[in-house]
DNA sequence: AACAAGAGCAACCGCACCCTA
DNA sequence: GTAGGGTGCGGTTGCTCTTGT
């Protein structure tokens, strides 16, 4: 059955809005306020608009406090951080800036900021050959790694030295430290958007699957000995493969998700095209792609960097800096491993991204 | 000057969720 | 438990303005 219409199409106004319908509702609602009730408003207000229409008048021009004009360079900062990690809620990356709207935030992404983040992958040697991404999820990491690293010109593999601060992210994490440089500052931005979002309950967004899911969308770690993953809320105990392996003398920890964990959060509308699995591997049937942060199964035995995963439902908001350096030096030297450097193969991920 | 193409942005549409009866 | 109304959100459309030829 379908539903029934909110309004009387027919003898409702669309279009633009005159300054005297925008004065008529301003009047209004500075008198009455919304009541509540968008759909009854128009009428009371004398107003021959949907209350649809009007809603989406008063929020995005009329309301006090409204910022237009153009964005400055925090703010652009601050989308691509937050795009990068959670994508297009802009609702959420709204919530993050006072004054603009979610239109407005989404208006400004589509026209003007991806195309900048466009020509900067035009001008980049390394990826300018990149196959245009359908998802914007894809894109989204992609561009987060672009702003972070636009200065390396390896064609094939991207360094990332985290010596001066010896912590370790993705690239989409790091998108956000480059905003801050503290990860102290990351914890601060993170909180803010949870407790945005979380309503005091359970976060809606976790920061470990921001960090995954903007792995997961296009990055694979390099297979090099020397290359070191941390990853924050490892669910250890359920360390398994699909052939039953947990390979832990290789030092490598299994996150070991559970892909129906990331379904649920899915269906929740919480993660976007996001999949998890102990391997890594494409679902041919499925058409997804999934990523695991390292498990020894058949499909990638020679796959050894060093991955450690902290705690079950850890975030990085569980930890303080000086502990995390701890972690790293602890478990980086039972392992011998050189932690010096993030290795993201970007041409292996080129090939291995399915499209969905 | 006239026209076409592109860019920018306000507004619309439809879906999903929440709440209530 | 469920149907229906209200609301919020994200994707898309289409109008207007700008720029290029």
């Amino acid at each position: 059955m379908g539903r029934a219409p909110c309004c009387d199409k027919a003898n409702v106004k669309k279009g633009p809005w005159s300054p005297e319908e925008d004065a008529k509702l301003k009047e209004y609602i500075d008198k009455q306020g919304t009541g509540g009730n968008w759909i009854s408003l128009p009428q009371k207000a004398g107003l021959k608009r949907c209350g649809k229409s009007c809603r989406l008048r008063w929020l995005n021009y009329l309301r006090p406090n409204i910022k237009h004009g153009e964005f400055s360079d925090d703010e652009d900062r601050i989308i691509c951080g937050l795009f990068a990690n959670i994508g297009s809620r802009w609702s959420i990356i709204a919530a993050q800036l006072p004054g603009r709207t979610d239109n407005d935030i989404k208006n400004y992404w589509n026209t003007k900021l991806k195309k900048k983040l466009m020509g900067m992958v035009n001008n980049n040697s390394s990826i300018s050959h990149q196959r245009k991404l359908p998802h914007q999820h894809h894109q989204a990491a992609s561009f987060s790694s672009l702003l972070l690293h636009q200065t390396s010109t390896s064609p094939s593999t991207a360094s990332y030295n985290c010596s001066s601060t010896n912590y370790y992210y993705t690239p989409a994490a790091r998108s956000v430290l480059t905003t801050n440089n503290d990860l102290l500052e990351l914890n601060s931005s993170f909180s803010s958007l949870l407790s945005s979002v979380g309503g005091g309950g359970v976060p809606i967004l976790q920061p470990q699957e921001c960090f995954l899911g903007s792995m997961q969308n296009n990055y694979q770690v390099n297979k090099d000995s020397s290359s070191t993953v941390l990853m924050f809320g490892g669910d250890q105990a359920s360390c398994s493969s699909s052939d039953g392996s947990c390979n832990n003398n290789n030092q490598i920890v299994s996150h070991g998700k559970e892909l129906d964990q990331y379904h649920d959060y899915r269906q929740m509308g919480n993660l976007q095209n996001c999949f998890y699995s102990n391997n890594n591997r494409v679902d041919e049937e499925n058409q997804k792609f999934m990523i695991s942060t390292g498990c020894s199964d058949h499909q990638q035995q020679d796959y050894k960097p060093n991955i450690i995963t902290w705690g079950d439902d850890q975030t990085p908001l569980d930890y303080g800096l000086e502990e995390i350096k701890q972690l790293i030096s602890s478990t980086t030297s039972t392992t011998s491993n050189n932690c010096n450097n993030f290795l993201f193969d970007e041409n292996k991920t080129e090939e291995k991204v399915m499209y969905y």
